[in-house]
DNA sequence: CGATCTTGGTTGTATATACAAGTTTTTGCG
DNA sequence: CGCAAAAACTTGTATATACAACCAAGATCG
């Protein structure tokens, strides 16, 4: 079976969701109704449902029907902002370094995160992130070279990975984690950093329609640098299980 | 039915899982011997597999098995979470040690955060956190004794300063602070650190409808615990499995 | 008219079955 | 012994079916 059929019906209906078609807390078809559309049984078109639920795309009430979800809001909190932007912001001046821009071996944690194959060719970019003269941050990025083949020729001195990428491939979405580490030699070298200091480690991968984009490791010394961020309980939506 | 089948079986996993009985990385009874075992049929068994993945305590491996995830501590920082709660949904067991509970003159951090005059009285919590007999978080909170005059008598043993303030004072909005630090010895010795090493300190401060409730210091050894985030800027594409 | 009952539609749970796809182990042959 | 084929086992997908739980709206009865 190339594509899952469960699968199909789930692009159908985020297609839907997509180009407006199904507003905001309208009604989906039931289960009965796309298992006839799609011609499977209930429990494929079931399958399809259940897990744009879990995704949060959907709602379902028991005895009622399924129904699309309130976009998610968005919290300000670990928003995807650029760098350079954001020194900017603070009346500051920014500076980048290309330390490397190469084409390697996928490591296999890389793969994983990335979809790509271990020891697949992959994309790698070093970048230190200058504020005012001082390093922020140290920027390691691996990109997927089947959906970004033009990454390795850009001139990054003049733009961010980061921008460059969300033009090419709009972000869907993003996860991050974040750490406390501290740094290994090389890190600290490029961070100037005398003495190891306790690091902030934020690790950012982002998908764009077709899949993962890019994985980022983005280090920045403690104390230069803090996520803040913002959460606002207000008029509660539809938040239903 | 009282509780469904499925949940049992997630359930009796889980125990096994936070009891030590099933290590990280080590299989678990396969679909067919589960079903076997708790006279059900495959699928059932498969569900409870399956949301155990979903939820981040398995991975499983087409033609090989299904195994113990890694549970490295994360958190969402997009949602308040009861840290209790987190624990358990990892599958491990929480404790509470309260090392403190009283009023304090105020500091003038403290007091700006708070809305309070400098030195004027405030109570005072500081409790650790384990998971699995491993200090998680050590958590240090100032209270507005203005808006919740019967914090100092809670007992805490049994219940988190969290969840007791969003019960009597229900969460209007919250604002937070991520940085990495170097914990001061204190710190070290109560979160049972040889070295100290690298540390995230989350700093939360709390809102109800009537102004600033708490400010909070919680302190999380890098090694055990990081923060993990998730956001959807559209309803397509989260078509990953 | 108002309260209750019935009915049809919807989601939730569970089962039995079949086959596909991937991995590991065993078997058997050269 | 070495290697390839076969078997056994695992997870993944799909179907058909059954019944339970729940809800809304219409029908019925007092």
């Amino acid at each position: 079976m190339a594509v899952a059929k469960f699968a199909e019906i789930k692009d159908f209906m985020l297609t839907q969701i997509e180009i407006g078609a199904w507003p905001e807390h309208s009604r989906v078809p039931s289960e009965n109704e796309l298992a006839e559309q799609f011609s499977v049984s209930r429990m494929t078109a079931r399958r399809a449902l259940q897990e744009l639920t879990e995704q949060g795309i959907l709602y379902r009430t028991q005895g009622v029907g399924s129904f699309v979800a309130a976009l998610k809001s968005q919290s300000s909190l670990l928003e995807i902002r650029n760098i350079a932007d954001e020194i900017h912001s603070r009346g500051h001046s920014y500076r980048a370094q290309l330390l490397q821009l190469t084409e390697l071996p996928c490591p296999a944690t890389v793969a994983a995160a990335l979809g790509l194959k271990h020891n697949e060719r992959v994309y790698f970019s070093l970048i230190v992130h200058f504020e005012d003269q001082l390093p922020l941050q140290l920027e390691a990025r691996y990109v997927n070279p089947r959906q970004i083949p033009e990454y390795i020729q850009q001139d990054f001195a003049h733009i961010t990975p980061h921008l460059y990428l969300s033009q090419v491939a709009p972000l869907t979405e993003a996860e991050h984690t974040v750490e406390a580490i501290l740094p290994d030699s090389f890190t600290c070298q490029h961070l100037q950093l005398k003495k190891p200091e306790a690091c902030l480690r934020l690790t950012r991968r982002t998908f764009s329609r077709d899949g993962a984009v890019s994985l980022a490791y983005l280090t920045s010394p403690g104390s230069r640098y803090r996520l803040g961020g913002h959460l606002n309980f207000a008029p509660a939506g539809a938040t239903r299980s």
